[in-house]
RNA sequence: GCGACUGUAGCCUAGUGGUUAAGGCCCCGGCUUGUGGUGCCGGUUAUCGGGGGUUCGAAUCCCCUCAGUCGCCCCA
């Protein structure tokens, strides 16, 4: 008998862990709620076919990430590997291009990839995601990233690295890969195997192939100044430097990277990534971009919905942040009666402090008294025999062991100034 | 899918061929049946990741497998 665990690459996350993501969660709604973005709940699978076209075929996370089963209608369905897709499903299935533009959305969830896990990648991981519709100008782009930007800026993360490139449209890039595909047909063989393959599906990847010997080969000329030459239209290009311009307005400092070649599909002009040198092989905290085209792609009837967006990795963006500090305990109380103890709990419970008792029984006021210091509680309530008989309660404050016994009636309005105290202490 | 390293109680660790696998933390109880933190005493929790092999004898050596970690690929 095999004990039983979490799925391999999958992670539970035990109360120590919760308060740091729903801090981070927090933070995200509001610096999304301050930007007039809305947030949309997409399901968490969908047909197949919708990341196969919405993701794209030649991906490898269609080829080989999807998590893929049948259902009991014999449809295929697909645990969602990203939520790009399934967001722009919801805006064409409910007409939201009749909504005023722009579109905002956010979106906070889990998503699964069947990969090898290791550091910064797992198959069920989270991401927190940003796509704006109907509007195809360098100022969405702009704002998209400031966005990203500011939010990674509000959760106290640094050290980042903004890294922006220009991808052009489907056909300028039709048209580059066919000149790169030209410019390296006669050096095939001294290409790593990687590359070779890449050459086929996909010869941008290969410009960021790691390999010194494919490096020095791309620095030689021409191939060297083929790749160092915008290969968009000018359209295209006036675009991106008009984003460009509207970040050095924002003081936002990025890199350009010609080798930022984002792996999905969908892209248009605008590509971004977010990276941290504290993250180990996976460094991109946050990834997007402009994707033109998907919309109608997945089935927007005639109308071109231009469109632009980000999604970040939860699991990498929290784990360089620091824990917070668990949060303590207001009240204990400690009584060898359960039904005194019982009300007494939900009477502070109910007047807003964080209380809690002892419910396995031990009668010794001594236990229950350890169980509140180890709970690191602030105050202890202490209703025995002799003060239930006559009506007070014993007020103790654990950190200095000094004790007040008081009428139950002062109790809540007595708690209410020792707590306001202790609460700023901590 | 490929590679490297690592698997001993809930957690950390000792033990590298020889009787019932040792210690610390945590948890429970006692010293203290109305007063916590420190101390002392006691207790629960391990088919040594799983399977097979070598051996009189395996946590220890060999093979397979599973899991974890990190890396490649790719991505958040």
């Amino acid at each position: 008998m095999t004990k039983l665990s979490a799925p391999k690459g999958t992670h539970d996350l035990l109360p120590p862990d919760i308060a740091l993501w729903q801090w981070a969660e927090a933070v995200m709604r509001d610096s999304f709620a301050r930007a007039n973005v809305h947030e949309i709940r997409t399901p968490l699978f969908e047909a197949t076919e919708l990341f196969k076209r919405g993701v794209g075929e030649t991906t490898d996370i269609v080829n080989k990430e999807m998590y893929t089963f049948e259902d009991g209608g014999q449809r295929s369905m697909t645990l969602r590997p990203e939520n790009t897709a399934s967001v722009v499903r919801a805006y064409n299935q409910h007409g939201m291009d009749r909504w005023p533009k722009p579109v905002k959305l956010y979106y906070m969830g889990p998503m699964f990839r069947y990969e090898r896990p290791q550091q910064g990648r797992q198959r069920q991981f989270h991401q927190v995601g940003l796509e704006v519709f109907g509007v195809d100008t360098a100022a969405s782009d702009a704002e998209s990233i400031l966005l990203a930007w500011q939010l990674l800026q509000a959760l106290g993360l640094k050290d980042l690295t903004l890294k922006i490139n220009n991808m052009g449209m489907p056909e300028d890039r039709h048209r580059f890969r066919q000149g790169l595909r030209d410019h390296l047909k006669d050096q095939l063989g001294a290409l790593c195997s990687d590359c070779q393959a890449r050459y086929e599906t996909n010869p941008l990847r290969m410009l960021d192939c790691k390999n010194p010997d494919c490096q020095a080969m791309y620095q030689k000329e021409p191939i060297h100044t083929y790749i160092r030459t915008d290969f968009s239209s000018p359209d295209a290009q006036a675009h991106f430097a008009e984003v460009l311009a509207l970040l050095d307005a924002m003081a936002v400092p990025y890199t350009r990277d010609p080798m930022l070649v984002r792996g999905l599909d969908y892209y248009t002009k605008t590509v971004f990534e977010i990276t941290s040198d504290n993250l180990g092989a996976q460094s991109a905290v946050c990834g997007g971009g402009r994707y033109n085209g998907l919309v109608k792609q997945l089935g927007g009837g005639n109308n071109d919905v231009p469109a632009t967006g980000w999604a970040m990795g939860m699991e990498r963006l929290l784990s360089l942040l620091e824990p917070p500090k668990p949060q303590g305990l207001d009240v204990y109380v400690v009584s060898d009666d359960i039904p005194t103890a019982l009300q007494w709990v939900t009477q502070t419970r109910q007047a807003g402090f964080r209380a809690d008792w002892d419910p396995t029984g031990r009668k010794a006021l001594g236990k229950q008294l350890a169980q509140a210091d180890k709970l690191g509680a602030c105050v202890a309530l202490l209703l025995g025999e002799s003060e239930r008989n006559s009506g007070q309660v014993i007020v103790k404050h654990l950190a200095s062991g000094e004790q007040e016994t008081l009428a139950a009636g002062e109790v809540l309005a007595r708690l209410g100034q020792v707590l306001h105290h202790t609460r700023v202490c901590l």
